[in-house]
This record gives C-alpha cells, sequence and structure tokens, in this order.
DNA sequence: TCCTGTAGCATACAGACTGTATGTACGCAT
DNA sequence: ATGCGTACATACAGTCTGTATGCTACAGGA
C-alpha cells in the first residue's frame, strides 16, 4: 500500500502506454479517442496530457516500445544459430512470428509511418527492426564475402520486402500454408542473393 | 461559354481531385483540412460533399488516379524492351521515376495503407502498380522457367522492396548516387533470383 | 510535527474540423 | 412558362484535441 509518488508516475504512464497500444492496434490511430485509452486505464484526458506532450507523442512511444520488443525478440531468436546465414533466417522467422501481433502491423508497419512521418519512423525502425536486420546481413556478407552486395541497400531491399511478407501472410486464407511458402521464398530468396553454397550450408 | 451541366460536373470533380491531391501531397491526408482544398478550388464544402461521400472518398479517388498514373507510365516504359527480364528492368525504373513525385510517395506509398486500411489498398495496388509487376515476374518466369520460384510471393517481396527502395531514395544526401547504387542492386537481385544467365542454372 | 510547495491528476473551456441538413439558383425538359 | 432536379452555398450540430485552471495528497525542510 501507500505507493510512493515515483512508483506512482510510473505505473501511470505504463498504464497508458498499455491501453493507448491496445485502441490504437484496434481502431487504427486516428479513430483512436484519448478518452476512451484514458478511460480503459481508469483515468481522465488530465493524465495524458500530463504524461506526454500529446496524443502524437503517446504514440510515438507506443512505437518505440513495439519496435523494442520485436527487436529483442528478433535478437534472441538468432542467438543459437549456426552460422550467420541461419542467423539471418531465423531471425526472420522471429520477425514474421512478432509480426502475428495486431500492435506490430496495424501501429508499427502501417500506421507509424504515416503518423509520424516517414523520415522519423525509419529513425526509429533504424535502432530496431532494421537494425537487427543490418546486423544479420554484415555478419553473412563477412562470411560470405561478396564485393558486388553493398549492405545498405541490400539491408532495406530486404527490410521492405519483409514487412510486405508480414502483412500479407495475414491476408491469405490458409495461414499455415502461406506461412510455409513465404519461409520459402524467402530462404530461396537469401540463398540466391549471398551466394547459393559457401562451405556446405 | 455557358459550360453545359454535365460538363460543369466534370471540371469541378477533376478541380476538387487537384487539389485535393496538392494538399493531400504536402500536408498529409490528417493535416489537409477540407475546406483548404475546396478554396484553392474557388468553391465551397458544399461542393466537397455533393461529388463525394466524405474526405475519405476523395482521397481513394486520389489515390486511384495516382496508381493509375504510375502503371500507366510503367506499362509505357516496358514496350520497348528486348526482353521480358529487360522489361521488368525498364518497369522498376520507370516506377522509381514516378515517385519523384510527391503524390505518389506520401498519398501512395505513406498515407493511403493507413487511411484506406491495409487490405483496401492492398486491392487498389493489386489492379494497378502490383499488376505490372506480377506481369513483368510472370513474363520473366516464361523467358526463364523456374520451378522453384512461386510468382505471388516473390511479386509481393519485390513490390515491398520496391517500395521501400522509392522511399529511401529521398533520404539520401546524394540522390543521383544513391539512385545509381539502387539500379544496380535491384538488376543484380533480380539477375540472382530469375538466374544470372539464360536458361542456364 | 507542522507547514508549504509541488507532483499528479481531474475538471472546465475554447478552437478546429467533419459531416449533415437546409437553402437556392440555374439549366433543361415539357 | 413552368415545374423539377442538379450543382452548388450556407448554416448548424457533434466530436475531438489541446490548454488552462482547480484540487488534493504526499514529500521534504524547519
Amino acid at each position: 500500500m501507500a505507493r510512493t509518488k515515483v512508483e506512482q508516475h510510473a505505473l501511470t504512464r505504463a498504464e497508458l502506454l498499455r491501453q493507448g497500444r491496445q485502441i490504437f492496434s484496434t481502431a487504427g490511430y486516428a479513430d483512436a479517442a484519448t478518452e476512451d485509452i484514458v478511460r480503459q486505464a481508469g483515468l481522465t484526458r488530465g493524465a495524458l496530457y500530463y504524461h506526454f506532450r500529446d496524443k502524437r507523442a503517446l504514440f510515438e512511444a507506443v512505437v518505440e516500445d513495439v519496435a523494442r520488443e520485436m527487436a529483442d525478440k528478433i535478437d534472441a531468436a538468432a542467438i543459437p544459430a549456426k552460422s550467420a546465414f541461419d542467423g539471418l533466417v531465423l531471425g526472420t522467422h522471429a520477425f514474421l512470428d512478432a509480426c502475428l501481433d495486431p500492435a506490430a502491423r496495424r501501429v508499427y508497419l502501417v500506421d507509424a509511418p504515416s503518423v509520424l512521418g516517414w523520415h522519423r519512423w525509419r529513425e526509429i525502425d533504424g535502432r530496431h527492426g532494421m537494425r537487427t536486420l543490418r546486423v544479420g546481413v554484415d555478419a553473412v556478407l563477412a562470411e560470405r564475402p561478396d564485393r558486388a552486395l553493398s549492405p545498405e541497400p541490400v539491408t532495406y531491399l530486404l527490410s521492405g520486402a519483409l514487412n510486405e511478407a508480414a502483412m500479407w501472410l495475414h491476408e491469405a486464407k490458409d495461414e499455415a500454408t502461406a506461412r510455409r511458402e513465404i519461409d520459402r521464398m524467402l530462404l530461396l530468396l537469401f540463398e540466391r542473393l549471398f551466394g547459393g553454397r559457401r562451405k556446405g550450408r
């Protein structure tokens, strides 16, 4: 009992983030009323505007959270990899798994670039999702050197392809089959792009 | 003088689309006030709500226009191609050129999926931009048969990569250099994905 | 322990914007 | 000429965001 003020501060902020994430995920940013968010958090809009400068700032904080969580999952998934190439594959699978969360798709992939602006979104993604991808690409290129491939363009081309794949997955009628086909096609893409075989697979 | 009513109808609608496209491109959908759009068109909001059900319907009509224009340019660019593979390359160049237009990036690539919903956007894109890409991919696969490649996943993976490339191009400091590097990397990607040499591999 | 300041919210208010309802003038067919 | 529907303009209501102000309980110094 008798929570200290600094504890309460963190608790309230976290609750606003939680409920904001939930409402943003289901309704989308534009149709998410701040009144609904604070009501679900058992607060009023006064609390929201005390903790965040405006609605957009709350959204950006949610985006940061989502991005961080996804990057953590991807990093963790790549750890047990036998090779850099396997690490890239495992990371890719972890990314697609993370996109099972509606917040990852609606908030992070769809609304964020529009609400925050593409430039700002790219900056955030560059510190999280795309960073993990860049690390994977660099590792593969260290393992399979290829002068023709520039890491940076390769990274964002793959990033775009992966984001699109994640969205497309949830439009398919048979999700399991679609997932297998995507996994297969991504593996093929990686193999052909980075060189079919290199000291065995 | 004395324009007939049916002429006036088309003229007014076209003007709303013109000004809407301009305002949406610069301000973004959310910050584009309908009042500003109709003022630039020399009208009032009554005219807008007569021609379109709501603001979103106007935006969707603009998106359709932009999508159609882009697809037309891509189709036209691919005509003089010597081979299906060249057609794909020429088409991608035309796409990147079309994305010099801010409306193509802000309206079509960034705002449209968020405002119209990803599903609706995918449907529109499927009839225009992605359709041209699919045609190109199918032609290349007819030219260079490859049982391992499924046309549909390959198409949207490439679509995602291309959209990302188009956005990234305009973040680069030296746009000309970035463009050359992207062209080179896309060509490399196509060659390796579809098989480096003719009916070989 | 008491007193005071301020953090952490709640409440009240103003402005902006969308969508709708209503008004109106002009063209066009009869 | 006259009645009617199209193509707008005008007026209004509802919703939402952001801000300004009010209130209360706790923290910290004397």
